[in-house]
RNA sequence: GGGCAGUUAGCUCAGUUGGUUCAGAGCAUCUGGUUUACACCCAGAGGGUCGGGGGUUCGAGUCCCUCACUGCCCA
């Protein structure tokens, strides 16, 4: 058959577009409710503002496996993507754009800016989705949800009304995190804390009326201005005298009063607190205990307020500098100290956050956690790896309410209307017409109409939303009993990284409990951090992760997909060394390889007798590697069943099977060894799919001509079959074998050219009858035969407990030889020496499993033949 | 400050109920090899007292304690 001219080199940029076409062509990952076994991923969705970066490789990667697999196992496969709005994120973008163009977010109707906010997302939101297109994600994208569009919207504010009637969502004023630069409230989550070096500033409050003064040390002198007391630990002796004193705010020369509380920390700076509780949530809890009054002496943007009487209008960090250059002026800066503290940084700005004093709405937890604890505690969801759920336990039992209002304009609409000036002045409802008619009920006032009610302006936390999208991307609010919902949910498996553990996956088990009343998903895989190589997580910020694009430009999209996973078990760390994708790459050209070795052969009817214990010894090594790479998928151990594969079809495959059929060159292959190859080719295809798409799709047409439809991407994962433990054994056998010869050939200089006599010190060949043609092929032997004695003068070795004799015709040094023999004798009898000792121990006989002490005896006898062997050879 | 991981070859990491045929893989290094599938290759080699110490056990890289270091999470 005239077969195409293959180049050397598997090239990825040939094949991965057209087939990726293809299968959408085909609507391959297209899925609709059917009778089949629904297998069910949801993506988790990246940020509309997004690009590619390698932790989205890994996670993505790892989904694709996953549904791959179920798709040719005959699952009906769906894997649904989508995107997040990432309220915080998209608004920065979308108010950096606008500056660039002159234009102030202030300047602007809520309305006009939220035109430029879609028409950004228009333009940009389907960048990364088109992205894992490349990296050869499986998603059915006619589902492509948007966690703004209208359907996942409803589903939010139905959510918020829901929960307000129940009580669990309300308005309150409270200590809340505050991003100055974006000028929002932020939840507890998106706090990150982090070390950092500080001053500790000792600064003299004069008491009044003496002739002394009281050092407080602090690291925020900026906020000197809002002080409203000081406070000493009651039991404080250096401070004693000092009840009912009253002590002089330094810059602003404000009379405050002297407190004490069990609070203070005696042994931090000099036992004495400034009390700030516009500043600082626990000067705020023990201002509130103590009746002070609250000074807010910054603006929303951080910047100094009126209020501070001082330096208004600039930033608190320029202020810190100069209170502390103020305070040195005028002779009260007693000194300064070195401190590192942790400092809390918004997430998405990392702006230094403050805490604030303000009227936010919160969502209380207990209740919804309960469950969700529950579900984890009690297996019932199953984290891989499992260390996360004392992670988890911990935070679900420490959990605080959800700060869910952010003060912007891009996100979910509070649908709360106020009607009046009183805190309680306010309706929540579904709509407009809803919230006119609740209002006029609730004021009694039947007159008010819309113009009367003013929306609140603030939006919802996005994870408001995204806790929802296991359902929300079914329909399941507006539609609880669709078919959608009802087939698709609970999905199956939930992969992420374990830093949005709480924010995410927590709350989608909470909503999944409280509005289905079945948790969203059974297993949540936890995928590592990428990391380069100096440990540093990879970041847009940082700069310092490389372009997946261009990764896969240059070593092929299933070379990075390998190269990705062949190190990365779940929730460890991956440290990326594009090294890997070397290898990835290396190995789909390796396998490209085989089949070029394989289509250049000619086919000749018959069957080759010399081949049949290769064949065999494939075969069926093929069915016990096809169990356990499914148990280790099974399990989740994906990178292990990778390893598993990539040396199976690299050694086993090509090192030995391929080089045990292979005929001498220019001659044809028989037909039977020629299909069995084939067949077993392409149940490594088969298995390798999943983790390389591509190449596997290309080979699988190569490989014989293939029907219309007949494609891999839907073929049928391998079934399990039995194997037989000898037919493995006699090619293993034969292995060692050869790799002997060859070392012999190797250490001796001997040119593989030369034919060599092999004589075994045994009985009979019938032990390796069906392997003696690949033997003396691959021994380049001679003759192969029994002996009786052994050769004197011939290069020996040991397979097992079988001695035999390579006759080289070379003069050995037989002092070297004995050095040898007597060196594996030592190793040997320290060997068996370790084995008796365990058998001679009552102990272990009584106590050990049986087959254990079964192996044990077994290593007992072959340690005993070696040796035996072995002293015959050095007595003779 | 509280909690949780990790510390295995030069590097990156496997090692699932404790059983020396599990001390392994890839990369790197070194030695050979232009054998017509592949130099993105082939055949080999060297290299680790499995962080230190203690304990449980007949037996520990694998369990417990402790120390050191690293990382993560939470306050």
């Amino acid at each position: 058959m005239a077969q195409p001219e293959l180049p050397k080199q598997y090239d990825p940029s040939q094949v991965e577009d057209k087939w990726y076409a293809h299968w959408l062509k085909k609507e391959y990952f297209r899925s609709v409710p059917d009778d089949r076994e629904p297998f069910t991923i949801v993506i988790p969705p990246p940020n509309v503002t997004g690009v590619l970066h390698m932790g989205h490789i890994l996670n993505n990667t790892i989904q694709d496996i996953l549904i791959r697999r179920a798709r040719m196992q005959g699952k009906n496969a769906l894997w649904v993507p989508g995107t997040d709005h990432a309220s915080i994120a998209t608004e920065a973008k979308v108010v950096q754009k606008l500056r660039a163009a002159g234009i102030k977010k202030g300047d602007l109707s809520r309305e006009e800016f939220l035109k430029h906010a879609w028409e950004w997302t228009d333009n940009y939101g389907g960048i990364i989705l088109d992205q894992l297109k490349k990296l050869g994600a499986s998603c059915d994208w006619s589902r492509t949800s948007f966690t703004m569009e209208p359907s996942l919207s409803d589903a939010v504010l139905d959510v918020f009304v829901d929960l307000y009637e129940k009580g669990l969502i309300y308005r309150g004023l409270r200590m809340i995190n505050w991003d100055p630069e974006a000028q929002t409230a932020l939840s507890n989550e998106e706090v990150i804390y982090r070390e950092v070096s500080d001053k500790l500033y000792y600064v003299r409050y004069a008491v009044k009326g003496q002739d002394r003064y009281v050092v407080v040390a602090t690291t925020r002198p900026e906020t000197i201005m809002g002080d409203v007391a000081v406070c000493f630990h009651p039991d404080d002796p250096r401070y004693a005298d000092l009840k009912n004193a009253t002590l002089i705010v330094p810059l602003v020369n404000r009379e405050v009063p002297v407190i004490y509380d069990i609070y203070i920390d005696m042994e931090f700076g000099t036992g004495s607190l400034k009390v700030t509780p516009a500043h600082d949530t626990n000067d705020y809890e023990i201002g509130k205990k103590h009746g002070l009054d609250v000074i807010d002496v910054f603006n929303a943007d951080g910047t100094l307020s009126a209020a501070a009487g001082l330096w208004v209008g600039e930033d608190r960090m320029v202020v810190r500098k100069k209170a502390a250059a103020r305070l040195e002026e005028l002779g009260l800066l007693e000194k300064v100290e070195d401190l590192v503290h942790s400092v809390g940084f918004s997430e998405r700005t990392d702006a230094v956050v403050e805490p604030r004093l303000s009227l936010q709405w919160f969502l209380s937890m207990e209740r919804l956690a309960a469950p969700a604890l529950r579900a984890v505690v009690e297996d019932e969801i199953n984290l891989i790896p499992p260390k996360f759920k004392n992670t988890y336990r911990h935070w679900m039992e420490n959990i605080r309410e959800w700060c869910i209002s952010r003060q912007l304009w891009w996100g979910h609409r509070i649908p709360a209307w106020y009607y009046g000036a009183g805190d309680h002045d306010f309706v929540v409802a579904r709509s407009e017409e809803e919230a006119v008619e609740e209002a006029r009920r609730q004021s009694g006032n039947p007159a008010l109409t819309l113009a009367d009610l003013q929306q609140d302006p603030d939006v919802l936390d996005t994870w408001a939303s995204s806790w929802l999208w296991p359902i929300s991307v079914f329909d399941g609010f507006s539609n609880p009993n669709g078919d959608d919902i009802n087939y698709y949910y609970p999905t199956n498996v939930l992969v992420t990284a374990p830093e949005i553990l709480f924010f995410w996956v927590a709350r989608m088990v909470m909503a999944g409990i409280e509005y289905r009343g079945e948790v969203p998903f059974r297993d949540v895989y936890l995928t590592g951090i990428v990391r380069d190589k100096q440990r540093r997580k990879m970041s847009k910020s940082l700069g310092n992760s490389p372009d997946p694009l261009e990764i896969i430009a240059q070593y092929g999209a299933d070379g990075m997909r390998v190269g990705m996973l062949i190190s990365s078990s779940a929730g460890n760390d991956i440290l990326f060394d594009i090294k890997q994708c070397e290898q990835g790459r290396n190995f789909a050209n390796k396998i490209w390889n085989a089949f070029r070795l394989i289509q250049g052969w000619e086919v000749k009817p018959g069957a080759n007798p010399d081949n049949e214990g290769p064949v065999l010894w494939f075969e069926h090594k093929l069915y016990r590697m096809v169990a356990e790479v499914d148990d280790l998928l099974g399990q989740f151990r994906i990178s292990e069943a990778l390893k598993v594969l990539y040396s199976f079809v690299w050694d086993d495959f090509c090192s030995w099977y391929l080089e045990f059929i292979k005929p001498a060159f220019g001659q044809p292959i028989d037909e039977a060894t020629h299909g069995n190859t084939i067949r077993f080719f392409e149940v490594l295809l088969k298995l390798l799919h999943p983790f390389m798409p591509f190449l596997t799709e290309e080979l699988w047409h190569y490989l014989s001509q293939r029907a219309e439809g007949e494609d891999l991407v839907i073929a049928s994962w391998p079934k399990h079959r039995e194997w037989v433990d000898a037919y493995i054994e006699a090619g293993e056998v034969a292995k060692d074998i050869i790799s002997k010869v060859r070392d012999l050939r190797n250490n001796k200089q001997l040119g593989f050219k030369d034919e060599l006599p092999l004589r075994v010190r045994t009985a009979s060949l019938d032990t390796y009858q069906t392997f003696r043609p690949t033997l003396m092929k691959l021994g380049r032997l001679s003759e192969f035969s029994t002996v009786a004695e052994d050769v004197p003068g011939a290069l020996a070795f040991l397979s097992g407990t079988t001695r035999f004799f390579l006759e080289a015709g070379i003069v050995i040094d037989t002092e070297a030889e004995r050095a040898k023999l007597l060196a594996d004798l030592e190793r040997l009898r320290g060997f068996l020496v370790s084995v008796e000792k365990k058998l001679s121990n009552e102990r272990f006989v009584a106590s050990a499993a049986p087959e254990v002490l079964e192996r044990e005896r077994q290593k007992q006898a072959d340690a005993l033949e070696k040796i035996r062997v072995i002293e015959g050879e050095l007595g003779a």
